[in-house]
DNA sequence: TTTATTTATCGTTTTTTTACGATTAATCTA
DNA sequence: TAGATTAATCGTAAAAAAACGATAAATAAA
């Protein structure tokens, strides 16, 4: 029981799985939006924006970075964090592939 | 501790982040991988491609339903399920109104 | 050099998720 | 009608996620 299968399923969904579980959070939505916004931004300033512990925001600062969709680099005794967009391209390009091209050819259903 | 604060979010980040919850398990993935392709299936079919429990895989249909990513209704003593395109478009022009337009606006990090 | 600032990490608690077997409900078929 | 099929639900257990305060580490400022 609770044993966690996640491995007996293809890379492809897996990874779009991880993807999906790094946004998975409103947080951590907030979070890539404020950063889109800014281009760069440092941890406090937001902390400032959510409405979360210092300690919570840098949990889910390291959770996105641990799934590559953002960059960070210490400065100074700060921490500058910033969006990978590449990583957001090859989500889109890995989400369209599995689903997008059969959009047209899908009626309704049962 | 371990009060959930999704509410303090705005809706649309709630709303991106709940699709993206519900496809954020490589088996749920799978599965609409499966309805994608077959346009329609009976949970049976389902059942058999993944490698999991019947009951778990209900699991999993059941909050693909409630999250509205597939529809599904029955059919005799079967459950006929497929996929609802209109939930993934507006996820994608969600998901893109947040991050598209910022893209080549940004440079690199830091 | 001491103090302040900033952020990561640790320890902990609560909640949620994942997974399964067993059972139930519904509908077919013999 | 009795038995078989199909799928949802229930109960449960283990694991993971979410959140926080406290503390530590690193750097800047006084």
């Amino acid at each position: 029981m609770a044993v966690h299968k996640k491995e007996e399923f293809s890379t492809k969904e897996q990874s779009l799985a991880a993807f999906a579980k790094a946004i998975s959070h409103p947080a951590r939505i907030a979070i890539l939006s404020v950063l889109a916004k800014r281009n760069q931004c440092i941890c406090g300033e937001i902390v400032e924006v959510l409405p979360l512990a210092q300690s919570t925001v840098s949990q889910h600062l390291k959770e996105l970075k641990n799934a590559g969709l953002i960059d960070g680099e210490t400065d100074g005794p700060r921490s500058c964090y910033c969006i990978n967009w590449k990583a957001f391209e090859k989500f889109n390009t890995d989400f369209n592939s599995l689903f997008e091209k059969l959009k047209e050819a899908n009626a309704k259903c049962c």
